[in-house]
Parts: C-alpha cells; structure tokens; sequence
DNA sequence: AGCACGCCGACT
DNA sequence: GTCGGCGTGCTC
C-alpha cells in the first residue's frame, strides 16, 4: 500500500484505455471546493509558476476562500482574465482523481441536479478530513508540537480568526487534507524458545503453544480469545523476553481468489463480445446464473488487463458475490468489497482500487464513483432493483446507478457495462435506449402455475387457495412451506370493481386514479391532477360493489390462521414473527428471498394494476415469485386472461416487453423523455406561488410542467407533487437544480419550503 | 448614538 | 464554511 500523503504513482502498467487524454494547461484553474452542505459553483484560480506543469484536471489541490486553505478538484481551465484572483497554494496529490473521473461526476451532477463538489466528494476516499492542518513551524507560546495534527476549530479557538490566517499564511501551519489513517494492530511474536514457563503458568502456557507454530506471530486480540488468556499473562511473557510485541498495520479487506475458473466456460464467449466492443449490454438470465456469468466477465477484463468493477443492490449481497468469486475465480486474483458499512477500511479499499490493485471490486450504488487505474467492466446485477438507488439522505447518488454506469462506460474509453436480470427494467430494454443484447440464458426450470379466478367473489382467500396450502403442509416427508406474498401494508389507494375487477384509471395517464375518499368514492389522478368524480358503479359490468384494492398484510395473515388452524408467520420491513413456521406471509421484497415449496400471491391484480404499481413492477413480482417456488405457484386474480400477468407466469419476458414497450413510447417514459418528480412540502400557497412566480418563467425550451398535485397519502396537504417533463434530459436537470436552489432560499420563516427532486422516478 | 442580534450574500 | 454588511430593536 502507498503512503496516502505519496504522490500518486501506481505500479507501471501498460497504456489503458481509461487514460486521460494530456489538457493543454492554461495559467487559471476552475476549482470546485469541497465545502459540504454549500453549493458553491467553481472558482477560479491562478497557478503559480511552479506549480503550472503539474496541474491537470482531477488534482485536488489547497486554494483559499476567505483567507482559509480549503480542499478543492481542478474541474477545469480557462484563459486569464482582468479580474485580480487568488492563487492556488499547494497540492494534495494523493488525493486527486483521474480526469475521466471528474467528467463523470459532472455528468453525474447534471443528470441528479446535484451540486458538482457534493459528487466529487463521493468519489474521494470516504472520511477524508477536510478540517485538520498541521503543525510545520510552532511559535513558541503554542501549545502544539512540531508535525502535530489539529482541528480547525482548535486552532481557531486559541489563535483566533486572523491569527489562524496569519499562520496558514505564514506556512506555520498546513492544510493537511487525508483519508482515515489505518489503524495499527498488535501482533505478537515468539522470541526466545528457552525460556522455561513456571510450572503454574499454565496460561503463559497456553500462549506460547498458540505462538509456536506461527513464525510471523498472530494477532493480539484472537490469540488471547484462543488462549483464554489475559494481557497479564502476555505482558509477563513480554518481560521475560519470551515474546515481543509488534505494531503492525490492519490488514486491508482485498481477498484472494482461489478456483479454477472451470464453471465460467459457458458465459465466457458473451463476455468476450461485451468486452471486445465495449459499450452498454443486457444479458438476460436467471438472477441465480448473473454471479458466474459476472464472474466471467471479471475473468475476460483480468485477461485484457483490466479492473471490473460489480455493483449489487444491497450490502448482503456484496458479500455473497465476493465469497463466490473467490470461489469461481482462477487463484491468485484480487476482489474486495466497498460499501457503506465497511468503516476505516473503505478508504484503504478505495485507495488500491485506485491503484490497480484490486481486480474485482465489488460493491453498491456508492462504489459507481470509485476511481480505478484501469477501468474495464461494470457487472449491474440485478438491474431493476431500486435499490440501486439512493433515497434523499442515504449515501450514493440520488438517480438509479444505471445512469451513472453507462455514462462512465462512455467516459472511460468505451469499457463495458453489463446489466443483469432476467427481467431487465424496459427503459434499458427499448431499442432506443441504444443498449446491446447478449444472447438470453431462459430459466430451466419452471413450477406448476394455478389461477383462481375471483370474479363474482367476496371472498379475499378461495378455496382452491386454502386447499393448495393444506396440500403443501400436510404432505408427508420432508416439511414443506407455504409463502404468501401480499403487496401492501396499510390501504390501497386506488378502486376497483369486485365482480370484475376493473380498475378506475385516468383518461390522460392510463394511471390509477387514486381514491381520495373512501366513502364517497372520489376519484382523482396522482399523475396530472385530474378530479374524475365519484365513481357509483363499475362501467365495465355494471355492479355496484366497488372496494379499494388490494389485500393488506394483516387480513391476509388473520384469515390464513383461522382457515388452516394453523400459525402464521409474518415478515415485513418492520414485523418479523415466527418466519420458520410452515406458512408465512409477507411483502414481495422479503418473501422472494428464500424459496418455498408453494408461493401464494392471494391478490395479483394490485401488484399488477393498484396505484402503488406499474405493470413492470408487478411483471417482475410474479415473475420472482414463480422463480421462488420450488414447486407450484398459485395466485388469485380478477383477469385471469391479462396479457401482463399471462406473460409472468409463463416467464415470458420477451412477450411482455413487446406489448408494453409501445406504451411506454406513447406515454412519453424513459427513455422516450424524461421525468423529473419535485415534492415540495410547503403550504399550498406558497407551492403555488413559487411555481408560478419562479418556476415557470423560467422553465427552458421543451420542458413541460404539470400543475401541482397533492402528494398521495399525505392527509393534511402539506406535501405536493410539481412534474416536469421533458425529452431533453439536460434540460429537465437545469430546471430540477434550479428548484433545489429555490427551496434552499425559501428555507425557515413562514415561507417555508423543502423540495426533494426525483429524476425518471420508477413510479409517478 | 451605540450596541447586540439575526439574516443575507459574497467569497474566486 | 466564514465573514462583513445591514436593518431591527433595544438601551443609554
């Protein structure tokens, strides 16, 4: 490991094509600061003389605001002008990015309507510090030695503004901007086997016998566990000689491989075509086969001498897949994981996958911005998942990860990308998109499928439900399990007929009007905003008995209990209960998990039609949930014969995409155009005005706004909805950061105002 | 007039 | 993040 104060030079390696092209350096330099929570834009500095021919785009560099030395990325350069500037003072090279990697934070920046210096810091080592100085040249009444570290704050306490500035100025003190220093550990070592132990010792005992046959030594901590021993014992062995005790630093979290590379053949010719030409890929196939098939891919990009970088959805899952490369991997390649619960380690992980010492790097949304030295593939696995999305205040970016992936494919000299899932997300899978095809790998294997069909019953649960899940628990042998797959939590939002099942949907948006009140019926859409009236009877078939649809957790759970006789487990986000027991019922993200003997989703027609779902998410939940099931899957439905539905049971994604994709050309999704989703929580009238007022005039050529709409499920009408439109995805981005930075001026008082800004959200 | 306090905008 | 400027409102 390089020292992270060293100059950044790696290993030498041969030319590659994540290479930045050389920019002609002019004497002023744009600056983005790394001051967190302030948006400020670049400024401009001037490069000293001898600094001229080292600056280059990506170099973290020292420059002054307000009289402080503060960190800050060269992002770009520019002519001298008239205006008198402040120079650059010094640079932190061990902490500069590769130049293609400030273009992808500020294409990333644009795409999010993130401020450019709060993406620049995500793809910095995590836990920089950017407020500590150094000591150089202490004056004598200062408390501080020479080569000290020192807060700001510190400094500022006891030399005061000016005389902090005084003494940067001055070069008494030093910005000293680092990553988290790794921490050392302390490892013992046998020294002199001649030592003869006391008779009674028995654990000074016990500790050389742990130490004898480990030359290097082991670990204080576990050899002390190992020993039962305590730092008593050891310290006696220390005084007489017997052991010494060493510092050593913690070592990094880079795991070797140690296959053979045997089971990748089948995958290795789709991974050679990904890599020879470059570019965004889908290869569709069962989630189960993505690992090796990614790992092939890895395989392929080590062969060209490259760096694959793997992102999954959640933390969990980075740990599998590294424990299945290691095992799938030909030996002696490196993988290490990166996301956010790795603590001090992260840095040293970001620092060799800088370095190009980490061949596979794998990790979450946050590792899309890590700098590699030689970037070759990115593996998406699991493309549809959300999760690859970053909710306002979660680390990551706030736009699904497959934006960024393309994009630095694009940036990085054409390498690789390659989305996996059996059911890729349609905005990647319309031809428009531009993404390539890998020749599909289709499950081998498919359970039986029942469809009960619920028209003209009250009945939340049938009876060929309730006898498929006796079936499953009573047969003989080995315990089976039912697992019951149920959408919602609370109330649904939308209505639905119960004889038929026809869904009130908006005339403009084909979306489901939402049910404003439940008593009246009052039906309106989310979307645009249409008021559509109440709804008396069903248009489709006539009947009366309209419901809001969906069936919730609990109900579902209750009936289950008292039909069966049995115990019902449940497993939600926030209730988990008896999850081993032979049925349990649950959400789709949970129960999908683990597989069951039989999976039941007793109401398929919210995941496929209720407000809270599109057609493609309930296309993949059923699709999952037939994947789930080891043996039958049974689902209860109002429309049976439905082409979305049909087409998930049958797995059949090619067919669903055929018929939905000119849908969603039609309705103008992504990629078609763009959506941006402002929430703006306020009071009516201020949303309102500030829409008007400030918003609108300015909104730029082809970008359309919808009026505000109140935000679903927020009853005191706090929170509403603004959605701008746009087949221009820069353009809706301008407006988007434009919005951030309205509601940033609004903040407090009584015009208050908070916007949270969703680019092309899954769900509107 | 003199001063504390909070808000706002500039800082390159 | 840090600073100074300015208006408000209070005290002398």
């Amino acid at each position: 490991m390089a020292n992270h104060t060293a100059p950044l030079r790696g290993p030498f390696r041969p030319p590659h094509r994540g290479a930045a092209p050389r920019q002609k350096v002019l004497p002023v330099a744009r600056v983005s600061l790394l001051i967190p929570s302030h948006a400020l834009p670049p400024f401009s500095y001037r490069i000293p003389e001898h600094l001229v021919s080292e600056v280059r785009i990506g170099m973290a560099v020292v420059a002054p605001l307000s009289g402080y030395g503060r960190l800050g990325i060269v992002v770009g350069f520019e002519e001298d002008g008239d205006r008198p500037l402040k120079e650059i003072r010094a640079l932190a090279e061990g902490l500069s990015l590769p130049g293609n990697l400030v273009k992808l934070c500020a294409w990333t920046a644009g795409a999010s309507a993130l401020p450019l210096n709060a993406v620049l810091r995500m793809a910095l080592p995590p836990g920089l510090s950017t407020s500590a100085l150094q000591v150089h040249d202490p004056a004598p009444d200062w408390p501080w030695r020479a080569g000290s570290i020192v807060s700001r704050t510190q400094l500022r306490r006891v030399l005061g503004g000016e005389g902090l500035k005084a003494a940067e100025e001055a070069g008494r003190i030093v910005f000293a901007p680092a990553p988290p220093v790794r921490r050392n550990i302390e490892w013992a070592v046998a020294e002199d086997e001649a030592y003869e132990v006391p008779s009674r010792a028995s654990r000074q005992r016990a500790l050389l016998e742990a130490l004898v046959d480990h030359d290097s030594g082991l670990p204080v901590v576990g050899l002390l566990e190992a020993a039962n021993a305590g730092r008593d014992s050891l310290r006696r062995l220390v005084r007489r000689g017997a052991v010494r005790i060493e510092k050593r630093p913690e070592p990094l979290s880079v795991s070797y491989t140690r296959g053979s590379g045997s089971g990748l053949a089948e995958y290795e010719e789709g991974a050679k075509r990904a890599l020879a030409r470059g570019g965004a890929w889908i290869w569709r196939m069962p989630n189960a086969e993505g690992v090796a098939a990614a790992a092939a891919v890895a395989r392929c990009a080590v062969r060209r001498g490259e760096q694959t970088l793997v992102l999954t959805p959640e933390i969990g899952a980075v740990e599998r897949l590294v424990e299945e490369f290691e095992r799938l991997l030909p030996a002696g390649l490196t993988v290490a994981s990166y996301h956010s619960e790795l603590g001090r380690d992260r840095a040293a992980v970001h620092e060799a996958a800088r370095l190009g010492e980490v061949d596979v790097l794998v990790g979450t949304r946050v590792a899309v911005l890590v700098p590699l030295a030689r970037p070759g593939a990115i593996c998406v696995m699991d493309e549809p998942n959300e999760a690859h999305r970053a909710s306002p205040g979660y680390e990551g970016v706030p736009i699904h990860v497959r934006e960024p992936a393309i994009a630095r494919s694009r940036i990085e000299g054409d390498a690789a990308v390659v989305f996996f899932s059996p059911f890729p997300s349609l905005r990647l899978y319309a031809p428009e998109s531009g993404v390539l095809r890998l020749p599909a790998i289709e499950a081998d294997w498919w359970p039986a499928v029942s469809v009960v069909d619920m028209r003209g019953t009250g009945a939340a649960l049938s009876s060929t439900l309730l006898a498929a899940c006796r079936r499953t628990i009573q047969f003989g042998g080995r315990r089976r399990r039912v697992g019951v797959v149920v959408n919602r939590l609370g109330h649904a939002a939308s209505l639905s007929c119960a004889r038929c099942g026809f869904v009130w949907r908006c005339p403009a948006c084909a979306f489901p009007l939402a049910l404003r009140d439940t008593v009246g019926k009052s039906l309106s859409c989310n979307r645009c905003g249409t008021d559509e009236g109440s709804a008396r009877q069903c248009p489709n078939c006539g009947s009366g008995r309209l419901d809001r649809t969906g069936l919730a957790v609990d109900k579902v759970r209750a009936g289950l209990a008292d039909a069966l006789g049995v115990e019902v487990g449940v497993s939600t986000a926030d209730k988990r209960e008896g999850e081993d027991g032979s049925v349990v019922v649950g959400t789709a993200r949970r129960m999908l998990e683990e597989e069951w003997d039989l999976v039941v989703v007793p109401d398929a027609d919210s995941l496929l039609f209720g407000a809270a779902g599109t057609a493609e998410k309930g296309f993949r939940l059923l699709y999952a949930a037939a994947q789930a099931s080891r043996d039958r899957v049974l689902i209860q439905t109002r429309q049976p014969e439905h082409h979305v539905l049909q087409a998930a049971l049958r797995g059949d994604y090619e067919a669903f995409a055929a018929s939905e994709l000119p849908k969603r050309r039609s309705l103008g999704y992504p990629p078609h155009a763009h959506l941006a989703q402002i929430t703006l929580e306020g009071s009516k009238e201020t949303v309102r005005r500030t829409v008007e007022s400030r918003l609108r005039p300015i909104l730029g050529d082809g970008v359309e706004m919808l009026d505000p709409v109140p935000f679903p499920g927020d009853g005191v009408g706090t929170a509403w909805r603004v959605l701008l439109k746009s087949r221009k995805r820069g353009a809706l981005a301008e407006a988007a950061a434009l919005v951030a930075r309205i509601a940033a001026e609004t903040r407090g008082g009584g015009s208050g105002l908070k916007a949270r800004i969703d680019m092309d959200p899954e769900e509107v």
